[in-house]
DNA sequence: TGAATATATGAACCAATTTTCAGTTAACAA
DNA sequence: TTGTTAACTGAAAATTGGTTCATATATTCA
């Protein structure tokens, strides 16, 4: 057992004014931002993002770039797509998917810093 | 079979000037990157981050005000630690952490405009 | 020295995620 | 219509990840 400082958790309250002080990041919360987090945390949907950032493409090409399989990008673009990070529009009979939020271009900095200052 | 555009591949370089322009994130940097949001890419990583970013403290006052075993947190800050996210110093039996990197704090920012412009 | 405390570690277990596989739907062309 | 192609979907198989439990190490205190 071990407790030196009191804690009595004032049941954080979800809204904070600046960024990261006194409250806890609540339960809620934290699960939310970890969704987010993970989605980019798998090296296909990362690169999937990476070549959209390009130009919008449709499936099949995606996943002859990337090398993966079809279903599989096509799974991974369902999940992007539930996080609002792509958008699509059906021409013919082929979707064609775009990048839909540049928030993301601003972590993918943030993170390629951080990694550049490790090694 | 669908290959539209040509799918060259020239073997990218992980070197780019600028963020996220024609090169294919190479499978190995983003495979480093995935593993980096990974890493923020769970609640209780994200709750211990955010008590630390208030003061440091020791592993079993992280426990106790996150209400997780013991082992659970030594487990994180073990791999929080080898992304270099925390460091840690040790006084009598006690292990002391903090934050050690303001980049996490931007991430944060960045995840959490987000995801108030969705809902 | 021996007991108690703080943290770390490895293995096992369970849960969540990703890919693959098979099958379906939709669009187009013959 | 029939055949072909593009994408999607659900379920099973495979992989990854987190917590727990038991144990080990290290530090303090008596």
């Amino acid at each position: 057992m071990n407790v030196s400082s009191s804690v009595k958790d004032k049941s954080n309250s979800s809204k904070s004014s600046s960024v990261w002080e006194k409250p806890i990041l609540n339960q809620h919360k934290a699960q939310r931002m970890a969704e987010f987090f993970s989605l980019l945390g798998d090296a296909n949907r990362l690169r999937i993002l990476s070549v959209l950032a390009q130009k919008e493409l449709c499936v099949g090409d995606l996943a002859a770039t990337l090398k993966m399989g079809e279903s599989a990008v096509s799974h991974q673009l369902r999940t992007l797509r539930s996080m609002r990070l792509v958008s699509y529009q059906k021409r013919g009979r082929k979707v064609f998917y775009r990048l839909l939020d540049d928030h993301v271009l601003e972590l993918y900095q943030s993170v390629a810093e951080h990694l550049d200052e490790i090694d």
